[in-house]
DNA sequence: TTTGTTTGTTACCAATCGGTAACATACTTT
DNA sequence: AAAGTATGTTACCGATTGGTAACAAACAAA
């Protein structure tokens, strides 16, 4: 028998990892991560002391959502910047499944983990918008209010995706759907940002 | 004694209805509605059938949702008359906490209930992105992107704003920063209708 | 009136939930 | 080597969940 307090602990939280993914953080439970870490439950409360806090950890740790994972391009045209900032935010939301279970459980939960996450995210948004508007000569209403129509659409999408495959005949579980989504989209920054 | 049929399901559709406004779908369970209907348990599967028959019914009864208190309002300019289209459905869905409970519990769950809800708006939908077509000039796809990213921002919104109140510097939990949303979206439509 | 059916209540069941006490085993320190 | 501490397991607890059997009371039909 091996004891060793690190590698439980990292233990406990890839079984997090798993069931987020698969099933979401709603159905993150003491028996349920005891059971598939292998691990007494005993152990969570002393390495954790909640599942809330085992919780919080685990969002910590994989705050990369938000920092190196989602690198923002650089372009000298606002409109091509803009474009691709949408659209690498679509690829991300996209291709990373605990990313969207995590915006699920934002609709059902509050936390002070989860408040601490909108902040900064509200930060990096505001970061961005101001750039553009800036740049664009838009006003901050404008581009916070086309940058709000974009983010709030995509992870609404994509979460909605795991149970519907067709909105507004938009085939939201192919790429293709969301090439044509991005059509709009950028007909649209084409059309505003002149 | 009372013996009536009629009257404890309807009492136990108006538990259900209760129960969903103030805490959601999720929180339908057989003894919750027991318990706030003052009706046992038994006859809740006895006249229902199960918890998500019982659910059904209670969608079925509420489909008011899609027909009545939405009233689709009759312009001859395209342009204002998806206007308050929009205008209408973030009225709607504001308004309705039902409702709201609804698109949330649509992103965790899927049965048959929710699939022929869907079918039906989907229906409705397309019919107004057809008619703004033709009256636009505009393109199916680009009309049905446009819609996209306003009826899919409304619900996400609306959802959210239950546990978070600022969204991109805008105060969802308000008139003011919906006031603020809307004139995007007549900026949008202002520059995309000509 | 008697029989049968519908409506309703009480009481219980197994399963699962979060949470902890009590104990055993390994490692560290003195 | 002995004592103390950190790690881990087993077994249990109360509360709540969905679900049902068994029974009582009211109504309808014969």
């Amino acid at each position: 028998m091996n004891k060793n307090r690190n590698q439980t602990e990292q233990r406990i939280l890839e079984a997090v990892g798993k069931i987020v993914e698969s099933e979401g953080f709603e159905a993150v439970g003491v028996n349920a991560v005891a059971s598939v870490s292998g691990v007494s439950k005993v152990l969570i409360y002393r390495y954790f002391g909640s599942i809330e806090q085992l919780l919080a950890k685990y969002i910590e740790d994989n705050d990369y959502w938000l920092n190196s994972e989602f690198q923002i391009p650089q372009h000298n045209n606002v409109k091509e910047f803009s474009k691709s900032v949408f659209r690498a935010y679509i690829d991300m939301v996209r291709k990373t499944p605990a990313l969207q279970k995590l915006y699920r459980w934002e609709l059902t939960t509050n936390n002070p983990a989860i408040e601490k996450l909108r902040e900064r995210r509200e930060q990096i948004a505001l970061g961005i918008i101001n750039a553009v508007s800036q740049q664009s000569g838009q006003s901050l209403e404008r581009v916070a209010g086309i940058s709000t129509l974009v983010t709030a659409t995509v992870p609404y999408l994509c979460v909605l995706s795991e149970n519907c495959k067709v909105y507004n005949s938009f085939d939201i579980s192919s790429d293709s759907g969301w090439d044509k989504l991005l059509e709009t989209i950028d007909f649209m920054l084409d059309k505003i940002l002149d």
